[in-house]
DNA sequence: ACTTATCGTTTACAATTGTAAACTAAATAT
DNA sequence: ATATTTAGTTTACAATTGTAAACGATAAGT
């Protein structure tokens, strides 16, 4: 029954998704409320991207008496994740390291946080390399440049 | 003259600004033949992107002679950057810290770079707080249920 | 019962994106 | 000089996305 979820979710549906993790079980009321006032959206606006979300399987409804309560199918992690994944996946592995820097840089962080970060980097002393080798196609990054003539 | 720069790219396009971004000074048809051999573009696909990039301002004509050599106008760090903030921008502050563990949790680094990221880390204590506040929009996150009552 | 407010579904429509052929002007080959 | 290749520009067109009104069925007020 489980119709293949569609997790690719485009920016004004990110909306409607934050309210729906905001909740366990939430109506369409609550999310047009939210996003009538951050968003200015007209409540026909919300609804169609309500209808979209249920219709890639993101979101789930269930009948209370007549009424329709929307809960999530996937976790807002599950979702960060497969972004996060896809983002890394554009620039060159030899890169990462250097956009993780710039990302904790300007990113707000607690002192829980630091502690946390500082022990997945001891975890990752393990499988950290000399040198993380570049995989991209070559034309595509400057890591290839001498064994490419062009 | 600077025609306002527009950095919101497609996918595709980034494709495209990869290629550019791998040489400082790149012919149409070196674009075309290496993504035609990775996306399987049609060549008039690319000529397409490689057109909007032009007029987006992201990517600089010169004409040597009567051909076109073409240069990015925006780095792609810069980019990055800015697709990063657009990323963290969506999710509470207050996960941005685990985010970040778990994004390094599964990306390539090197000695190096655990290295680099060990000392702004460091750094980063200067200005950690006990507890990152919650900005979000009440109803798109949970941080805000004590004192919202819906 | 009759009117009105709700709420999910359908339909609409412009802008953006992916994909590419057609056109045009210049360069090269014969 | 004429035919052919090359390369940038125009046009095309379907799919996706943002934005929303219209419709239809049910619930609720009077």
């Amino acid at each position: 029954m489980n119709t293949e979820i569609d997790y690719k979710i485009t920016d004004a549906e990110w909306e409607v998704m934050r309210v729906a993790w905001a909740h366990d079980r939430v109506t369409s009321k609550e999310i047009i409320n939210v996003l009538e006032q951050k968003m200015d959206w007209k409540p026909a606006t919300t609804k169609t991207f309500i209808g979209r979300l249920v219709k890639k399987g993101m979101l789930h409804t269930e009948t209370e008496g007549k009424k329709y309560i929307y809960s999530v199918n996937v976790s807002e992690s599950e979702i960060t994740k497969r972004n996060l994944n896809e983002f890394l996946e554009r620039m060159c592995d030899k890169e990462v390291g250097n956009t993780i820097v710039h990302l904790i840089s300007k990113a707000p962080l607690s002192f829980k946080d630091i502690e946390n970060l500082e022990k997945i980097l001891e975890r990752k002393k393990k499988d950290a390399v000399e040198e993380v080798p570049c995989s991209c196609v070559p034309g595509q990054c400057r890591c290839q440049d001498h064994h490419c003539s062009t």
